[in-house]
RNA sequence: GCCCGGGUGGCGGAAUUGGUAGACGCAGCGGACUUAAAAUCCGCUGUCCGCAAGGACGUGCCGGUUCGAGUCCGGCCCCGGGCACCA
């Protein structure tokens, strides 16, 4: 009797019950709660939280599988894993759920949380949830205020005037999302920039360390290091100073070219400079040029990609070398918030320069020329390269770079300028006028100006019942929130109202997953054991942003003594998107598919299969309703294909020596495979090719027809193989496998043999 | 606009270090089983020419390096992500 003809004997595939019962059996084993232990090698396995939005989406299910797979493996290998799990709680959905409901925010989003965590169960992930850690309550965000507090004392954040989109028909600041074509998004009135008080942490200062550090961190994609490398944009120049015709103060700007230096024909400044306001004062024309310029968006890209404007100030520099008259213009695409201000301009050896002088009509000069001695035409386009310096004085046949040596000197010995360094990152802004945010722990002092909130006053906490319009943050109008006295001189003060950008919250939430317990400290000893994080898995959108604040902020933990590391994620695994229709699927979009009724439809394993199959983690993944059901055949055949081995009885203990051509090609291809996958799991983060190369077995399995003593007992060895390999990816129907194989061991807890 | 990715059959993808392009799966077609359908199982399936044997073409486009290019180099096109207040 061959092993198929019995199928029609054997209990069929029911995922809903398997997958209860694995489930109910991590629950009460615990097995997933993880105490340090000293004498384990720990393994710190986490995946970037999740924003409760109200429903998990394909991204979430793409990314908690793909680190609950390396969690698991890693488990596999002996290693004592952490995987939590925790929510990053604040944010503007909470606030437009509660304008269009009428739900308070705190209400919208612990309910969300809740839905979520139940769907998150229902996946099956390896969480130790006894560290679940919710950024939205005050034992959380209270040591983010502390941490704040200290930075102040620090000198490490400070408060200066910066730009914010402000919409004037809804009297409120809207972020860039909210801006649409220039518009804001519910009144449809124009934008528009201005300036307000903010508070600011010097990121720049670590400006630096953060580049270099990127050079010890080869468990990164060179992808996302070269990102990190260019936004923050370490350059080397020249800062000099231009007089200006009847002004006492000279222009400085800063360049990395001084050796086109004799090729600048006119200087631009930003609509917001002093010299633009004053050239505006009795010219209405420049004037309403400015005004022009503020009525836009505040974004870098729609700033770029904007037509280029300009107009004369009629205020002339002098050129440091030369002597010549040098005109002033404001350009639209110069800003205030980006060094100083202002720039030189080379038309003949910079693109940009160059359009806006052609349009302009200002003269455009070739001071360098190709180095090979051939002829360009500085009419057709801006000459870039480095090369030999021309029309120039007595720098004329020099190279660039010992033009740049000799003009530097210059400035430096005639004090007009030094070389200095330059970065493109800036100080990061981190005051929202929001509510649903973790307040900034500061009170403003008519005497004392801004004074930080003592440790004995903390948390500053966020009232959460209140009254929410849209118009402002409510925050504003609660006098016993904002009113208070001064803890330095007992005088009546107020309370800052503005919240923290919540990228402040999930700049250090995978220290908290150490000690989410510790109402004393912000981190302890348990920190130690944990961090860094071994494995970190997200989304590529976050390649700079976030990456780059929790890089900062664990030297500022570091540097307050918190903790020794330096970089807090040692290998990074960006996930690609999931797309649908081209697109990124979003709620915003309506491209979404919903997780849950697949589950219920297939199972959790189908769904994790699937994720896992359809495209290596680090692609893009374009989502097809197809393709789910293949998941769930093999699924199927693979669950009958252990049961008919089973059921045909116990298999004899596997003789080598003894094996015929066929035994040894089966049992050649299961050791191939166990290699195989080992790879492609443990190295190459190729999760695709390792179920691909598990079905390939498993048909090999199905072909193998050879009832004997030995033939059964080498497809019993290729089906064990099979179920724990596949048992990272789909750990329920793995887990019941496994003891229908008659395991004397827990699959989930077991160790390598 | 700038920075970072990607583009391979009808579809998702494989090819790990420059060495047989298309593993595995989906869809499709043919067959078995069935009163029938579903499910399941077996076989075929890059395109073009051909009854076949076989041949030609083929990894977004153009060019290059090499005995040999999906892979390396130069130039372009298209798609996605980020651009500092979406998270």
């Amino acid at each position: 009797m061959t092993a198929r003809k019995r199928s029609s004997m054997s209990t069929p595939y029911n995922p809903e019950s398997v997958e209860k019962a694995a489930q109910d059996y991590w629950q009460e084993s615990r097995c997933f709660e993880v105490l340090e232990d000293q004498d384990k090698e720990k393994f710190y396995c986490l995946t970037m939280f999740p924003y409760p939005s109200g429903k998990l989406h394909m991204g979430h299910v793409r990314v908690f599988t793909i680190s609950d797979v390396i969690a698991r493996y890693h488990r596999m290998q002996g290693r004592h894993v952490l995987q939590p799990m925790g929510w990053d709680a604040f944010g503007m959905p909470a606030e437009n759920a509660a304008i269009k409901r009428g739900v308070p925010p705190a209400e919208w989003t612990y309910n969300n949380i809740d839905d979520m965590r139940d769907q998150l169960r229902r996946l099956g992930y390896a969480y130790d949830w006894t560290r679940e850690v919710t950024t939205c309550r005050p034992e959380y965000y209270r040591w983010e205020q502390w941490l704040f507090t200290k930075m102040f004392e620090k000198g490490l954040v400070y408060r200066r005037n910066s730009v914010v989109n402000w919409d004037p028909v809804d009297q409120t600041v809207l972020a860039n999302e909210q801006v649409i074509d220039g518009r804001g998004w519910r009144s449809d009135a124009l934008v528009e920039r201005r300036e307000i008080p903010q508070w600011f942490m010097k990121i720049t200062a670590y400006a630096d360390e953060l580049l270099d550090g990127l050079d010890d961190l080869p468990g990164w994609p060179d992808s996302v290091k070269t990102m990190q490398r260019n936004w923050i944009g370490r350059s080397e120049g020249v800062e000099l100073s231009f007089a200006v015709e009847d002004e006492d103060e000279p222009l400085v700007v800063f360049t990395t070219r001084p050796d086109t230096l004799l090729g600048v024909t006119y200087m631009a400044v930003a609509a917001e400079h002093p010299l633009a306001a004053k050239a505006a004062a009795d010219n209405a024309a420049i004037a309403a040029f400015i005004d022009e310029c503020r009525q836009s968006h505040a974004a870098e890209a729609s700033l770029e990609t904007m037509e280029k404007k300009g107009m004369a100030l009629g205020i002339d520099a002098v050129h440091p070398i030369s002597g010549e008259k040098v005109p002033l213009w404001v350009a639209n695409f110069v800003l205030m918030s980006y060094g100083t201000g202002a720039v030189m301009a080379v038309p003949g050896h910079d693109e940009r320069d160059w359009e806006f002088a052609k349009k302009h009509g200002l003269e455009i000069r070739q001071v360098i020329a190709p180095a090979d001695g051939s002829e360009i035409d500085i009419d057709e386009g801006a000459f870039t390269d480095y090369g030999v310096l021309v029309n120039s004085g007595d720098y004329d046949g020099m190279d660039s770079q010992s033009a740049f040596n000799a003009i530097a000197d210059y400035f430096e010995e005639t004090g007009l300028g030094r070389r200095a360094v330059n970065y493109r990152l800036r100080d990061w802004g981190v005051s929202r006028q929001r509510y649903w945010g973790a307040p900034i722990p500061i009170i403003y002092c008519d005497d004392c100006d801004a004074v930080p909130v003592p440790e004995k006053d903390l948390p500053v906490v966020l009232p959460e019942d209140v009254e929410f319009t849209g118009h402002g943050s409510p925050l504003k109008d609660l006098t016993e929130f904002y009113e208070t006295t001064c803890p330095r001189c007992g005088n009546a003060a107020r309370r800052e109202t503005d919240t923290f950008d919540t990228f402040v919250e999930s700049s250090w939430y995978f220290a908290r997953y150490a000690c989410p317990d510790n109402d004393r400290k912000m981190l302890d000893d348990r920190e130690a054991y944990w961090m860094p994080v071994d494995q970190y898995t997200g989304g590529i959108e976050h390649a700079i942003l976030h990456l780059l604040y929790s890089r900062f902020f664990q030297r500022v933990m570091r540097d307050e003594g918190l903790s020794a590391a330096s970089e807090p994620f040692t290998n990074l695994l960006t996930q690609g998107m999931v797309l649908k229709d081209g697109a990124k699927m979003s709620k915003n979009k309506g491209n979404t598919v919903d997780p849950q009724e697949l589950i219920a439809r297939f199972g959790a394993d189908t769904v994790r299969l699937f994720m896992m199959f359809a495209a290596p983690p680090e692609q893009a993944l374009e989502w097809s309703d197809e393709g789910v059901q293949g998941g769930s055949r093999f699924l199927k055949r693979f669950w009958g294909a252990v049961q008919n081995h089973v059921a045909a009885g116990t298999a004899v203990d596997l003789d080598v020596a003894a094996l015929d051509t066929g035994q040894k090609d089966l049992r050649r291809k299961t050791h191939e495979t166990i290699s195989k996958i080992s790879d492609d799991i443990g190295r190459r983060n190729m999760f695709n090719t390792a179920v691909a190369a598990s079905m390939e077995l498993l048909n090999a399995v199905n072909r193998f027809e050879d009832g004997s003593d030995q033939g059964r007992a080498v497809e019993r060895e290729a089906l064990e193989a099979v179920v724990l390999m596949l048992s990272p990816i789909v750990p329920h129907i793995c887990h019941a496998l496994w003891q229908m194989l008659g395991a004397r061991q827990d699959l989930c807890c077991r160790r390598r043999r």
